[in-house]
DNA sequence: GATTTGACTTTGACTACTCAAAGTATACAC
DNA sequence: GTGTATACTTTGAGTAGTCAAAGTCAAATC
């Protein structure tokens, strides 16, 4: 059974590896230390015992990567997590800004007989309250193709599908104004030289955001 | 934040004080190492360091006690660890046979803001699905007068109130029998000769218990 | 009162994880 | 090409928790 560390360094070198954009080959040994939350020199140590084990590979100076074993069990990780996130959100009626804290520890504490129950009770969802895919219990997620609402043009109209940051202050503002997964906008202007974007929710007022934030938010373009 | 090491030793602790029915001064450090699961050498060692922690009075060879700071703690686990249970049986659907082992895990995982959304869930309970009674949020349990089943006359007719064992099988045993919290009895025969006891729960058949299942089993005597 | 026994404590060693600080390799600048 | 900055690795040390085995105390037995 991997410890809640080992656990934890592979949820984010699975992250990391997704993270960029590119198929991401190797993850830096420093981003994957800020990630966990560790000095690089003991995330240098806790890799070479995580390659000794065959969870990942490892050239020195040069990157890590999961191994499929590592991938499998970093998958079993975000499973736990993105489910608990949800039924923290739907069950437990916690908001979605704070289940992302609670999930870190619960992820680490659940059994599997316990996830299969919230899975069955909140009918096999496939997104969690943020719109990260939660990994079917074998296999890999499925990834959409999701557009930056930076890159939409004025008068689109889309969806939400996604938002990717867990800082409560971001994800309050985005819920403040309505702009969670599944809601529809139209995008009233779009000022690349300004920085800025308006979007038009469905059932709420404009808001103006700039592209750190805009790039936050994953949409999907249509009706 | 005490470490789960920690909140497990303390909470055996106060077990260990209240399960001895005497005011049960101090703990041997044998029991403790035994609840806890591990050699006595490695209790003494906690056991130093909970004393400079404050958590435990501790004298050598003499035994250990909780101070009030140890108490409050292991009541806050108590409470974690009995309404986790709840939950699992109530919500999740498990059954009570193997809430136990998950809520081992869980409790040391479980936020105060989670902890107060389930028991608001549950309505505020005051007993776990094995009748333990679960500690408020601040103060303790209070104790109510049981008698075990072994001390019930013939003819007499009395209440399950609380099933004293954790095991899985012996739980199984007792709900496929019907004598679960609240289910209503009456005692057929008593056999203090023959180790035995009879009882017919009032929607099965009559069932036949020695004295160290009987002992298990608290009741409250009357309709 | 001396001896045996069982419970307890101490010692020494190990695993897992962590950091600060010193050392090294590589890439980028000039 | 030499120099320097940056990222990375190594080293040394510390905390928390654990066990096996050796040592000690005290109570029970004789
Ligand atoms: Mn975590
Ligand atoms: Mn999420
Ligand atoms: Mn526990
Ligand atoms: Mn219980």
């Amino acid at each position: 059974m991997p410890s809640r560390t080992v656990e934890d360094y592979l949820k984010h070198l699975y992250l990391l590896e997704k993270g960029g954009q590119t198929p991401a080959s190797q993850v830096a040994m420093g981003g994957l230390a800020a990630a966990v939350g560790v000095t690089a020199g003991t995330a240098t140590s806790m890799v070479k015992s995580l390659s000794d084990s065959d969870l990942v590979d490892y050239e020195p100076r040069a990157g890590v990567r999961l191994t499929r074993a590592g991938t499998k069990l970093a998958l079993q990780v975000l499973r736990r997590h993105r489910l608990i996130e949800l039924f923290l959100v739907q069950t437990l009626g916690l908001d979605w800004s704070e289940v992302h804290e609670e999930a870190e520890e619960l992820e680490h504490a659940i059994s599997d007989k316990v996830l299969e129950k919230i899975d069955t009770l909140l009918g096999h969802p496939d997104t969690d309250p943020h719109g990260d895919p939660i990994p079917p219990s074998t296999g890999s997620p499925k990834q959409e193709k999701l557009t930056p609402l930076n890159d939409c043009a004025p008068n689109t109209t889309a969806k939400v599908a996604r938002v990717r940051d867990q800082e409560p202050e971001f994800l309050q503002f985005v819920d403040k104004h309505g702009l969670t997964p599944g809601a529809q906008f139209t995008v009233e202007s779009h000022t690349p030289s300004a920085d800025a974007i308006t979007v038009r929710p469905h059932d709420r007022e404009p808001v103006t955001l700039g592209s750190a934030a805009a790039g936050k938010i994953m949409v999907k373009v249509g009706r």
